[in-house]
RNA sequence: GGAGAGGUGGCUGAGUGGUUGAAAGCGGCUCCCUGCUAAGGAGUUACAGGAGGCAACUCUUGUCGAGGGUUCGAAUCCCUCCCUCUCCGCCA
């Protein structure tokens, strides 16, 4: 959310920051509109001083021995019934007008930080850095053709048993998906991230607190009977893990890592990724989640990317690090790195974790703040995937694919998975 | 699902109409004392908005789960909703 003050005090700083991202704004009557309600505030809470003079007044003459009844007491409380009738024409203007303003900054996505590469779309996205050496010399084949030949995924059950975009797995697939989880989790909290297992439904103000609605509405899985939805991500629940507290400075930085399974209902996306693990309407992720100070949370971006990094490196998967324009953040994100994975069968870098800065924008939605001295001040939100669990399979199966059809384990894996290659079985 | 109890400051917990934004305890912070440690003493310790000094402050409004009502005045009375807990039933 954005800050109100400033939409008073700056609105063009902020204008200049929403047409970078390709939103043309015009603040102009937002600004009015919440100078009026600073107004209407003024002049209530003027009024109602007088009232509460009148009532410590009443008091005070009650206990002196007026008779309630008396032409002293009886003045005086018409005075505070003519002032409360005065006081509640004036908040249910204010009412009216707040809840304009909220509903419109809500749907404000956040401002991109002063040095985001500006651009409209994924092609003015910048190269950071690469790592690893992608194969390409010869003709490898898609995961999901190797998952088939396996027979570790199968994508016709899983019709059967929900509908298209989800997946079954069996044997050493099953196997895989657990022991990437472990795998993950283990060398995460080994760094001093404390380990969560969220809940998978979540109420609507969670997901107002970190961004997902009310714009992203069509994209969640809702359990209306009970007002719930299902988790797209765990940065929801992380985000909610501390919404409306005051955490104590010293515990900064705060960092978390949870395994959950994300659900996305993937509107508008029809006919793109329908094979095998990219694109599911329910995938695994272990995601991590810092909770820093303003000061630190430059820092603190690199390094939750570089905690992410981690993995692919202990797995071997050759990867990039791409830092997205102002036109491809996502809605909370002030600075975003994704990290894209090599995939030799379709010959292209696939999107494996997105680490975003969301500096206070998340912070200011939920109300989690930290308190330095006599000074009250939102945190800082930080997010990265570590990794989706699913692309990591997608990943491992293209990358250590054989020629007899066998897919070599990363070593460091194979203490959790406990064999050494995927082989029919 | 049935019956009951309750939601108060970082925490425990008092408070049923009038200087109660809220006792007390714990915790936190500051200072003092002590040769370290332990113990002791004094003080301090909610959040949000607004106005003014535009800095360390002062004034003011709101906030005791949320919303509404009664009243000159509500944490305290009434209504609605949400949530938590206990017992019984059912069930991993």
């Amino acid at each position: 959310m954005l800050d109100l003050r400033q939409l008073r005090e700056n609105p063009t700083l902020i204008e200049e920051g929403l047409l970078k991202r390709g939103l043309k704004v015009d603040l102009t009557s937002l600004k009015k509109d919440i100078e009026k309600l600073r107004n209407l505030e003024q002049q209530r809470s003027e009024l109602q001083s007088e009232g509460n003079l009148i009532g410590k007044e009443v008091g005070q003459q009650i206990r002196n021995g007026s008779k309630p009844n008396s032409k002293e007491i009886l003045f005086l409380r018409n005075k505070g019934n003519e002032i409360k009738k005065k006081v509640a024409l004036l908040e249910e203007e204010e009412k009216t007008l707040s809840k304009k303003i909220k509903s419109i900054i809500l749907h404000y996505p956040n401002i991109p930080y002063k040095g985001c590469p500006e651009g409209k779309d994924d092609s003015a996205n910048k190269l950071i850095r690469k790592w690893g050496h992608p194969k390409k010399d010869e003709n490898y084949k898609e995961h999901w053709q190797i998952a088939e030949k396996l027979k570790i995924i199968d994508t016709e059950r899983s019709v059967r048993i929900a509908k298209s975009r989800f997946a079954t797995l069996f044997n050493q697939g099953a196997r895989l998906e657990r022991a990437l989880i472990n795998f993950m989790l283990d060398i995460h909290t080994s760094k001093g991230y404390i380990e969560v297992l969220p809940p998978a439904l979540i109420n609507t103000a969670s997901l107002k607190g970190s961004g997902q609605l009310p714009k992203f509405e069509e994209e969640i899985f809702r359990c209306s009977e009970d007002n719930l939805w299902l988790t797209p991500t765990a940065e929801v629940p992380l985000t909610s893990l501390h919404r409306d507290e005051i955490i104590p400075f010293n515990s900064l930085p705060l960092k978390y890592v949870a395994y959950s399974p994300c659900f996305r209902r993937e509107a508008g996306s029809y006919g793109r990724d329908t094979k095998g693990l990219i694109r599911l309407h329910q995938f695994n992720k272990v995601e991590l989640y810092w909770f820093t100070n303003a000061d630190r949370s430059k820092e603190s971006h690199q390094q939750i990317t570089a905690d992410a990094e981690s993995i692919l490196q202990a797995l071997e998967l050759p990867y990039r690090v791409i830092e997205l324009c102002t036109g491809d953040l996502g809605f909370s994100a002030s600075c975003t790195y994704d990290l894209e994975v090599w995939l030799p069968g379709s010959n292209a870098f696939r999107e494996i974790s997105s680490s975003s800065n969301c500096d206070d924008f998340q912070a200011r939605r939920s109300s989690i703040r930290t308190k330095q001295g006599k000074q009250t001040n939102l945190v800082h939100t930080l997010n990265a995937s570590g990794l989706a669990i699913g692309r990591t399979m997608a990943a491992i199966l293209e990358n250590g694919q054989q020629k007899n059809g066998h897919v070599k384990i990363p070593e460091a894996l194979v203490p959790y998975f406990g064999e050494k290659e995927l082989k029919p079985q």
